[in-house]
DNA sequence: ACATTGCAGATTGTTGACAATCTGTCGTTA
DNA sequence: TAACGACAGATTGTCAACAATCTGCAATGT
């Protein structure tokens, strides 16, 4: 009998994962403090793990921690989206380049990818809009994974954890997706990850990017987007030339 | 009259940087347990401050984490190097991009960064390798924070402050690199940036990394580099073209 | 000999109390 | 009236003691 690892998140990550959650649900909205004493109350553990927990928050970026004065909800702009999806954007490409110079398709990792794909199909998952996107950066995240560098996906997870929440309190709405079409999308992702087409893969990340960019800036008619996200030209070449010093 | 502000740096990153510091005289050296208590001691305080700038260490890579079994200083490899280095010449192009779609040769900030580029001509700089290589990261600090995104800066400053760390701790020598042309390469870097030229400032700056790497690899000669940092090519078209949806 | 169990020491995780710092208010003074 | 200074309340920063957990070793049994 082998049995699943017991899922051991410190009690600090515990905490930030339940202010996370209050962000979520609305109880915790930008700008508000966050004072440790009473969240220690609250959670009924003591201000230790809690300050901990803070921290954590504040090394992604929800919240904003002031010397001696505390810490206090972001109140991201629909910039910070921006920001988080050019990084996500060069990372990702990064991080495909990588994976697609290493054996990836007989990784065995190789398979995670494809059952997170495959949970986005699952009707129960679809009808939750959080639930969906998770499932979807879960997918993101496996798949940037294979490139096997640490500290990339280590970033790039870190911006996912804080997508939900820029998109929650930006009042983005994610409904009216055609999850088929981008399940589709990430099939063909997948694919050319699989059989190592870098401009496929390039072009596929990009349009995603794009598309979900696109999405979102629907509630922010006004916003400057052009050019932002059409710039980093990367993988195309590796499919025509070789190297070039 | 202006005053510079006050440099507030909390207990816990001045623990940070002191373990920083001891791992770079090479008190501290790889593999080596970073015990609170002990710490604490030394440094006459309690461990709750030492704990935090463990953290902080943790959050960086300089040192692992473990569970209810304390952090170690971290065994990096020359992979270790290359890994940062790749984040570096992506997210720094990303960077130099976007610092190069603002009027940035106007803004005040363009300043800083020469100043710093000055600061690597003083002799006294020149002579501690550890010094001239902190005044060239600086310097690279100040030019990518042109572009204003705080989240790529924010990562980028990250993997500055490992570097000295890693070369430290393998071995690597910085030396006889040839300060004069090390320098000139950045004017000619900052002039490209200045004048909006995307394909020098990527070529400049795809060529400082690939040097840097060149000259620690001396040390690693069976490391495989080729074709790791010949990859993203990213700004060149947008001097010949316009966008390309 | 080998695997398993129980224990002791070391170290991390948590707690509640205390000290330092910040914010805002309210007199006081020019 | 505006600026300054002192004070009180709230909150963070620090501390030392206690609880929980891990590691290695020795004792036990097979």
């Amino acid at each position: 009998m082998s049995l699943e690892p017991l899922p051991d998140l410190s009690t600090a990550e515990l905490v930030a994962e339940r202010i996370r959650l209050a962000i979520l649900e609305g109880t915790l909205r930008p700008g508000d403090r966050l004072i440790e004493a009473d969240i220690a109350a609250e959670l009924s553990i003591s201000r230790g793990p809690v300050r901990e927990g803070i921290r954590l928050l504040a090394a992604e970026g929800l919240v904003v921690l002031r010397r001696n004065r505390g810490a206090v909800v972001t109140s991201p702009t629909f910039e910070d989206v921006l920001e988080v999806y050019v990084l996500r954007l060069g990372l990702g490409l990064l991080a495909l380049h990588h994976a697609m110079q290493l054996d990836v398709a007989s990784a065995p990792e190789f398979e995670d990818v494809e059952v997170l794909l495959l949970r986005m199909r699952d009707p129960e998952v679809q009808e939750d809009p959080l639930l969906m996107m998770d499932a979807d950066l879960q997918f993101q995240s496996a798949l940037f994974d294979l490139c096997g560098l640490s500290r990339i996906t280590a970033v790039l997870d870190q911006t996912a954890r804080d997508i939900p929440v820029f998109v929650k309190v930006l009042g983005i709405t994610y409904d009216d997706v055609d999850h088929a079409a981008l399940i589709e999308r990430h099939e063909h992702l997948v694919q050319a990850v699989r059989t190592r087409h870098r401009a496929e893969a390039e072009t596929a990340w990009r349009e995603h990017i794009r598309r979900t960019v696109g999405e979102f800036a629907r509630g922010y008619p006004d916003a400057q987007i052009d050019g932002i996200f059409d710039l980093p030209l990367m993988l195309h070449i590796y499919d025509h030339h070789t190297h070039q010093g």
